[in-house]
DNA sequence: CCAAAAGTGTTCGGCTTACACCCATGT
DNA sequence: ACATGGGTGTAAGCCGAACACTTTTGG
C-alpha cells in the first residue's frame, strides 16, 4: 500500500456489509440472526455480514451474504445507512442493507457454529454491536416502503389470496385492516391483479388468486 | 496493518466523505461545487469532499467538510447514500450527505485553486466522477423531506416572511403554489408561527415575520 | 391616486375510514 | 345445517386544489 502526497495515503479502514434479512413466517415478522463464533461478541446473536472484499460492489457483497444464509438469489435488497459506530472502533464503517424473502423459499445454511436463525422482530435477544438499531431501522424502512412501492412481491410466492397479503401487512405493522378497505387500496394502487383462479383450502369459500402485476421494485 | 487469520486482515480500502451542500440565492436552488485541482478530473468540477479521516466519525468529517467549504456550523446535515461506483476504482466507496446552509450566512472559502463557487442545481456543469447522481439524489431527498419535516427551518434566517418561505419552497419544487394553500398548510402543520412584528420593505402593505417553532430537525 | 405585494374563505372532488351482511364450501 | 373464512357497498369526515378580491403602504 503506497504512502504518498495529500490523498495518495491511505490509512488502515475497514469497511463491512451487513444485512437484515426479514420475512414472515407464521404471520410473524422475523429477522435472520447469526450466532458469533469469534471476538468480540464470541456467542452473541448478530445480523450476518462480512468485510467487503476489494473486488466487489456494495450491492454484490451483500447479495452474496444473503445467498450465503439463505440461498436465495431472487430477492429484493437495498442500502439502508451506513454506520460508524457499531463495533465503536475507530476507522471502521459498516454499510447496512435490508432485504426481504420468501421464507417458502429459504434453505438456510447448515452450518453449526454460526446456527443461522429467524427470530421474532419484536423480542429480538440482545444483540451484538448495536445491531438492535439497524434492525429497527430496517423495519421503519419497510413499513414505509410498504406504503408507496410494491415490494411486497419479495414476501409473497407468485401467487396468493388477499387474506394472505393482508396478513403479511398486519404482521408487519403490527395492527389489522380493514378488508374491505385493504383490499381497495392494493387493487386500486395498481400492484396485484387476479389470476381468474380460485384455491379451495378449507370448509368455506374458496379464494381467488392474485399475482403481484410487477415483480420488479416500483414507486407508485 | 497486521494481516492475519480470518476476519484479521484488512485489504486496502478508500472511504471518503462528499457532500451536497444546497442552498437559494436569488431564488435559485444551488449546489457548492469545487475546481479539482488534482488527478484525475485535474480541472473538473465536483463535490466538496476527501478521506475519512481514521479518527472521526462519518458525521464529523462531513460537518468538517462543510465548515472547511462554508464556515456554517449551524445547519442541516443527513447522511444520503453510500456510492461505490463513483471513480470506477474497486475497493474505494464514497459516503455522501446533504446539507442545507442559509447562504446569508455562509462566507465561501477564499481558495484560489478550488474556487469554491455556488452552482444553479439544474444547470450543473458536466461533473467530476458520477456526482451528478448524488446532486440528483440530495434534490429528490430534499423534496421528500420538505414534505413531512421542517428542515426548511435551514435555509432561513430567523424571521422571515411568509413569502419568502414560499419562494424557498417555489425554488426548490420547481413550481408555484398557490399562496393561500401554501399559508395555511406550513401553519397548520406547525413548523412556524408568526412574531407579532412585521417588516415594511417597498411601496406596499408590510407582512408579518413568522420564526420557526423548533429549529431542530423534526418530521411531522 | 396608483402601483405593488400582503393578506384572507369557500367550494369541490377524491381519498381514507368505519362499518355489517351474504356467499361458497367441507363436514 | 352449521361453521368457516371469502367476498362485497355506502356514508362521513378530512385533505388538497382551485380560485379573486380587499388591505396597507410608499411614492
Amino acid at each position: 500500500m503506497p504512502a504518498g502526497r495529500g490523498e495518495g495515503y491511505y490509512p488502515p479502514m475497514r469497511i463491512s456489509v451487513i444485512v437484515v434479512i426479514l420475512t414472515i413466517i407464521e404471520g410473524e415478522l422475523r429477522a435472520l440472526l447469526i450466532h458469533r463464533s469469534g471476538e468480540p461478541y464470541l456467542g452473541w446473536w448478530a445480523l450476518p455480514g462480512g468485510l467487503l472484499l476489494p473486488s466487489e460492489s456494495l450491492a454484490d457483497a451483500a447479495a452474496r451474504k444473503l445467498l450465503e444464509e439463505t440461498g436465495v438469489t431472487d430477492l429484493y435488497l437495498e442500502q439502508l445507512f451506513t454506520f460508524d459506530d457499531l463495533d465503536g472502533e475507530a476507522g471502521s464503517v459498516a454499510v447496512a442493507n435490508f432485504a426481504l424473502v420468501d421464507s417458502r423459499r429459504v434453505r438456510l445454511r447448515a452450518e453449526p457454529v454460526w446456527e443461522p436463525r429467524w427470530f421474532a422482530a419484536n423480542g429480538l435477544p440482545d444483540l451484538a454491536f448495536n445491531n438492535t438499531k439497524v434492525v429497527d431501522y430496517a423495519i421503519t424502512r419497510l413499513r414505509n416502503k410498504l406504503e408507496y412501492t410494491n415490494v411486497a412481491y419479495s414476501l409473497m410466492p407468485e401467487t396468493f389470496t388477499l387474506s394472505e397479503l393482508q396478513s403479511v401487512y398486519e404482521s408487519i405493522f403490527g395492527r389489522a385492516f380493514d378488508k374491505r378497505n385493504f383490499r381497495r387500496r392494493v387493487i386500486s394502487q395498481g400492484i396485484i391483479r387476479p389470476t381468474g383462479r380460485t384455491i379451495a383450502r378449507g370448509a368455506h369459500r374458496p379464494a381467488e388468486l392474485y399475482e403481484f402485476t410487477s415483480r420488479q421494485p416500483m414507486a407508485l
